[in-house]
RNA sequence: GGGCUAGUAGCUCAGCUGGCUAGAGCGCACCCCUGAUAAGGGUGAGGUCGGAGGUUCGAGUCCUCUCUGGCCCA
């Protein structure tokens, strides 16, 4: 809409008059200044979060604001969130963070709905992060020699002494960071996976899957020490240069014309499969041989000899084998290998030739030796395949008496030079020689580690249970399907595919630092463990603690079990002569079985309604909680499962402590403050990765101001207010008050709905825009005039004070599950320091309105626009709104009935609506008497009987207080 | 290598089942106010929607391939 401008003329009494008041105005001015009602507020623009906060954090613990908040919702209707355990390990990183304060946004948005939520925290505390690094601090201070020397059961607790002390320091060091970042949570009793009560619910657990029949044991490659005689984990491995043979190896086939047809060809002599391996120690176990099925193999004659190799690798092991005649006879595909069976070289058995992903032809031959007691792959292969997970290699690193005499008891170090001799004099050796590769070595020992395979437990996930007759991967795929709601969506498909995927869960690890599996061994080397069993050694670990494992004899821990009532008791059982074994339970057992060990066992409630964790807990606890519950209850422990992404830096790299780009999240909290944090927490679109940097957060800390400040703006013009009952009844639907009530409930409907859908961005960016839009460039503007300038007690500025309380009160309760300290700040101001927001309740708003209101704000936007153009030199050059009056073109006659509220939202001196004009009129009203107190120039100033110019409003507003 | 996922203005994000001259906020620029003042208001400039093909009258939106990240596996 284009505009018009028109000089206002007024008479010349006018100009005299201004000149006159220009030459008094420094006097008068601070006068009437003394004469508003301006803002006054004890509530400071400046924050300063890290201190008030932190008295914050004080005195909600000292008045136990968990605990009154819980006893305030006692009766309403829970809602049952769940925490995840955090490991109790290092300083919380800027991931915790997210992590904590969404749960918490979400908590306080609950409780604030009405719902009881009870939320306890725990931490994970066993396991072998925190033992390794015990081990090495143990071991830096010569202490180890000391522990080393004792009894293996005395050993372990000395351990497991060293490490509880660890997880203790972290928890409390941890509970104070959480505690800071301003949450709520029941951290008088938090849950802790080494607590008795915790220990006993986790063995109870087990037990039930025992009695449903899904846990056995079975062997399972490891890495193995030798010189410590223990299974390691990886973090426990150091991986250095090595050299070892490498060797390639002829197994000859047993049925030439089988091997013959595979290639289309008749043999007359028998050919040979040609394996690759850099342990010849392992051949002894070798019991497949695998090929890849898209992978094209030759036959071929090397200087006379016949064998199989993969295509691509002919001349580079005929070159390693200083071969001068290559004779490529015929190809085929590796899947029209398998099956064909090979003569073990030593060893007197038959061995099939089978498929495998794995086999590349980077290294070796293409056919890959494979021994399924002594590699991951193997293993998987030779489950596949039904073969037997044979390990001829004892504890000690020296062979049974399954192998060949010439090996028995010998070394496996010893065994690489004595297998190559045998293979070379039999003519099984291709060629040999030495290679360098970095290789898994002991990090305590420094010794080169091995495979071995041990006996593992494990919870199958294809064994029926034994009621249902389901397993567990197909509840579990079941239930993913349908019973839990995923946010986002996509948290289905990726669960899916890793239960499809999932192999049997193995639950045993050979460690000090964790919850003992309670199986015993019988003198004749039996296991013994039934569900009764298992159930008085829980109740064992409920009484004294799993120490109790590795303090008391196995009649006192089986002081509560009855052989004679327990019908899984094998026959003959001597309690006495039983022998404790030494597995404990994977630490993902421990926190999968929480929903047992802290909701079940707390009478909280399961299945729960909410579970949330970072992506990576589709696998982790996400998983591991589920197989448990649903072999436990016989459905999912959680309904609903949020999964928040991962933190990267300024460039989308992945967070690392190593990187040198992870942010403290204690500078943090110092710089910028706990509830910026959560601002900017809840600002995130959290399901995906999230960027984080310095200068984002101090992003947030620019828009927390704006909210901040329009808060303060509402306390500032409460100074003098008392609320009165009955105050915004019969409200005008076309007075702004009404419309900024009713944008208010549109604001608490958007903001409570987002909260409960989990969408805290949306409600994020409602706040802001409230805060941002509708008041602080609306509503604020439009109605300072009357605040300021109006005697204190007309009406219409009651009413608008009546609706800031509201407002404030309101942007109190909607923002305190994020900004709970200035929340709560703010709603002291306002209640005095006794009260506190996180006790409050939303409250409906109702509000009439009239149906004008888009034409009003389009109205606003077109004449503010109008202003902004008359600015212009060629245009008048009005600079002020003051100074303008407008004429409105308003050809339905809608607009007549808001001009003067259109009037104070664009803080001009004068509007008028013309149902004759088209478009925006601007008027120049500078050469019309201007009030010395409101700085308007409407049509009522004029020279009053004290000698200023003032309109009849600020006259009134001036002699009342004469009064 | 596989599963899931992301890539839209400097930044954070909207854009549902294809139709928009691609939106918002922040930041930025310019201006006003100096009675929310280490505040407040107004106006405006910014994008060939990671890249390449294709389907279609029409693609940020569908398909194929590809690049760069992230999580989890191998």
């Amino acid at each position: 809409m284009a505009i018009r401008l028109r000089i206002h003329a007024g008479p010349p009494f006018h100009q005299g008059r201004f000149f006159i008041q220009a030459e008094h105005m420094s006097e008068t001015k601070t006068n009437w200044k003394k004469s508003l009602n301006l803002p006054k507020t004890s509530f400071p623009m400046r924050a300063n979060l890290a201190q008030n906060e932190a008295a914050t954090v004080k005195r909600w613990t000292k008045s136990d604001l968990y605990q009154q908040v819980v006893d305030a919702r006692e009766g309403a209707e829970p809602f049952i969130y769940h925490d995840g355990p955090p490991y109790a390990n290092g300083s919380i990183h800027v991931g915790h963070l997210l992590n904590k304060v969404l749960k918490d946004i979400i908590v306080r948005s609950k409780l604030l709905s009405g719902r009881q939520c009870k939320f306890i925290p725990g931490w994970d505390c066993h396991g072998l992060p925190i033992e390794h690094k015990v081990m090495t601090e143990l071991a830096e201070s010569g202490k180890i020699e000391k522990i080393n020397s004792l009894e293996e059961s005395a050993r372990r607790m000395a351990i497991r002494r060293a490490c509880r002390k660890d997880a203790e320091k972290y928890i409390k060091l941890q509970r104070g960071q959480m505690q800071r970042l301003l949450t709520i949570a029941d951290y008088d009793n938090p849950y802790l996976t080494m607590n008795p009560r915790y220990e006993q619910r986790v063995v109870e657990t087990f037990a039930d899957l025992v009695e449903q029949g899904i846990v056995f044991r079975q062997l399972k490659p490891v890495h193995w020490s030798i010189a410590n005689e223990t299974a390691l984990a990886e973090a426990e491995l150091e991986y250095e240069d090595r050299t070892d043979p490498s060797v390639f190896v002829d197994f000859e086939a047993c049925d030439s014309s089988s091997v013959g047809a595979a290639f289309g060809l008749e043999l007359d002599e028998t050919p040979s499969f040609m394996i690759w391996t850099t342990t010849p120690w392992t051949l002894p176990a070798n019991l497949a041989i695998a090929v890849h099925e898209r992978l094209n193999y030759v036959l071929v004659k090397l200087d006379g000899g016949l064998t199989v190799i993969a295509e691509e690798l002919v001349d580079k092991v005929a070159g390693i084998g200083g071969v001068e005649k290559v004779e490529r006879l015929a190809s085929c595909r590796g899947s029209d290998l398998a099956g064909l069976t090979y003569r073990h070289p030593f060893c007197d058995r038959i061995s099939p030739v089978v498929l495998a992903d794995y086999v590349t032809t980077e290294d070796g031959t293409g056919l890959v030796h494979t021994a399924p007691g002594h590699g991951v792959e193997d293993y998987g292969t030779g489950l596949r395949e039904g073969i037997d997970i044979y390990c001829p290699v004892q504890g000690d690193g020296t062979y049974d008496d399954t192998v060949p005499e010439w090996l028995r008891g010998c070394s496996v170090w010893d065994a690489n030079g004595k297998v190559m001799e045998h293979l070379k004099s039999s003519g099984h050796l291709f060629a040999a020689r030495d290679i360098e590769h970095s290789y898994p070595h002991d990090g305590r020992s420094k010794t080169p580690v091995i495979f071995r395979a041990t006996e593992q437990w494990f919870i199958g996930v294809d064994r029926s249970l034994k009621d249902g007759g389901d397993t567990l991967r197909s509840m579990a795929m079941k239930a993913t399907e349908s019973s839990v709601n995923f946010i986002p969506e996509w948290g289905r498909n990726r669960m899916r595919g890793m239960l499809e995927s999932r192999p049997d869960w193995c639950i045993s690890r050979q460690r000090a630092w964790g919850l003992p599996i309670p199986a015993f061994a019988t003198p004749s080397g039996e296991v013994f463990m039934t569900p009764a069993s298992v159930r008085a050694v829980a109740a064992a670990f409920g009484e004294r603690g799993s120490d109790a494992w590795f303090l008391e004899d196995p009649t006192a821990l089986l002081a509560a079990y009855d052989a004679t009532a327990d019908p899984d008791a094998p026959e003959g059982l001597d309690i006495g002569s039983l022998a404790k074994m030494h597995d404990i339970f994977d630490v993902w057992f421990e926190s999968g079985s929480s929903w047992n060990a802290v909701m079940r066992q707390r009478d909280l409630g399961c299945p729960v309604d909410l579970y949330s964790e970072g992506s990576d807990q589709h696998r982790g606890w996400f998983q591991l909680s589920l197989l448990p519950g649903l072999g436990v209850m016989g459905e999912s422990p959680f309904k609903s499962v949020i999964t928040h992404g991962f933190m990267v830096d300024r460039d989308g790299r992945k967070m690392s402590k190593s990187g040198g780009n992870a942010l403290n999240v204690d500078d943090l909290l110092q710089e910028v403050g706990a509830d910026v944090c959560r601002w900017w927490v809840s600002s995130l679109a959290y399901e995906n990765d999230i960027r984080v940097d310095m200068e984002l957060f101090k992003l947030a800390g620019e828009s927390y101001r704006k909210v901040r400040n329009t808060i303060r703006f509402l306390l500032s013009n409460l100074s003098d207010f008392s609320p009165q009952a009955g105050a915004l009844d019969g409200l005008d639907p076309r007075s702004l008050d009404a419309w900024v009530l009713s944008e208010a409930a549109r604001l608490q409907s958007e903001v409570m709905e987002a909260y409960g859908q989990y969408e805290l961005r949306r409600a994020h960016l409602a706040l802001f825009d409230f805060c941002n839009d509708t008041l602080s460039s609306i509503y604020c503007v439009a109605v300072k005039d009357h605040l300021y300038c109006d005697r204190l007690d007309s009406p219409r500025r009651l009413q608008t004070q009546a609706v800031l309380h509201r407002l404030v009160e309101l942007l109190c309760r909607l923002t305190s599950p994020i900004l709970s300290h200035t929340a709560d700040e703010a709603w002291r101001s306002l209640h005095g320091d006794e009260a506190c927001v996180h006790l409050e309740l939303v409250q409906p708003i109702q509000v009439e309105l009239d149906d004008h209101w888009p034409q009003v704000l389009a109205a606003r936007d077109v004449v503010l626009k109008s202003l902004e153009e008359a600015k212009s030199p060629e245009r008048g050059g009005i600079e002020k709104s003051l100074d303008a009056g407008i004429v409105l073109p308003d050809p339905d006659g809608v607009l007549v009935d808001f001009a003067s509220v259109i009037q104070d939202m664009c803080e001009v001196s004068r509007l008028r609506c013309d149902a004759t004009v088209k478009e925006v009129i601007v008027e120049d009203l500078r050469g019309e008497p201007c009030c010395e107190r409101s700085w308007r120039r409407d049509e009522t100033v004029s020279l009053r009987s004290n000698g200023s110019m003032l309109s009849q409003r600020d006259w009134e507003a001036v002699e009342a207080l004469s009064d």
